[in-house]
DNA sequence: ACGAATATGCAACAAAGTTGCAAAGAATCC
DNA sequence: GGATTCTTTGCAACTTTGTTGCATATTCGT
């Protein structure tokens, strides 16, 4: 089996992060560009079930987000989605400053990376270390 | 044992949503009433148990969600938190417009009821019912 | 105070997440 | 390239979290 230029591009990716490239992981990355959206543990397990146990999944996700490769996306009912980090995010300095929309009809979530949250003040004696911002509603497809 | 001011007030609250009064529901305002802040499913539990059911927790919750009596807040982590909604707040139309902050330290999240959350526009098509922003950091009290 | 409607607790279950450990797989060094 | 070392994986067992059905208890209207 010939390695194409998009696993190569991941065997990079988990390098430059010092993580050894193991076939769960490229899979895993693979979902997640394949989808282009955020995903739930249970998206990934589901797109990668055979193939990888669920406590793989549960530990690979972790080291993502500890590296930066990943962030999470807070959601109104209870699920945790996992999405890709822009290349210009590493395990220290994130610039996940952009808006998450979730679609109330399909469930799709969507990084909308070029919409940047608008900077607010908080009270006195308040401390920022992260802002997000989630919009519900109805996304492109859904509402047309 | 007689009936104190904020009972009455916890009554009439549920009544005016067209629940029953309980001994369950009144314990579990009461206990948002006093913590003043957002709390897990978990929190909740420990300072109710020996009283109340699991279940009937669950219950309770999913019923002031309902009625309007409470809202959720999305968390980056996996935690659901509820917290009581301003009076304004009714069953159809929530004002649920303000600023979410989750100290980093302390783990306590509040409202900050002040702080209203920034008009966005949204690219073409995308349609928007609800917008939550949370911000992460340290509070007045940890970051002094 | 009585009867209808609702809420609660229990049990059993389903789903989600965690931990320890032995085996398999990657990376390193020669 | 092959042995060694370190890391990752899968399995099993377990804890936590959330759900459902049903009998009992509680609340509310009259």
């Amino acid at each position: 089996m010939g390695v194409s230029i998009s696993d190569d591009h991941i065997a990079a990716l988990l390098r430059r992060n010092q993580l050894s490239v193991t076939e769960g992981r490229r899979r895993i990355l693979e979902v997640f560009m394949e989808a282009g959206i955020a995903l739930s543990h249970h998206d990934i397990e589901e797109k990668t079930s055979e193939r990888l146990d669920r406590v793989t999944v549960y530990r690979t996700l972790q080291t993502f987000l500890e590296k930066g490769i990943m962030h999470t996306i807070p959601t109104t009912d209870n699920s945790v989605l996992y999405a890709l980090c822009k290349d210009t995010c590493g395990a220290g300095h994130h610039h996940d400053d952009h808006v998450h929309f979730i679609c109330e009809e399909c469930g799709t979530t969507t990084c909308l990376d070029g919409l940047t949250i608008p900077f607010i003040t908080l009270p006195d004696g308040y401390v920022v270390s992260q802002v997000n911002m989630i919009v519900n509603g109805r996304c492109k497809v859904c509402a047309a």
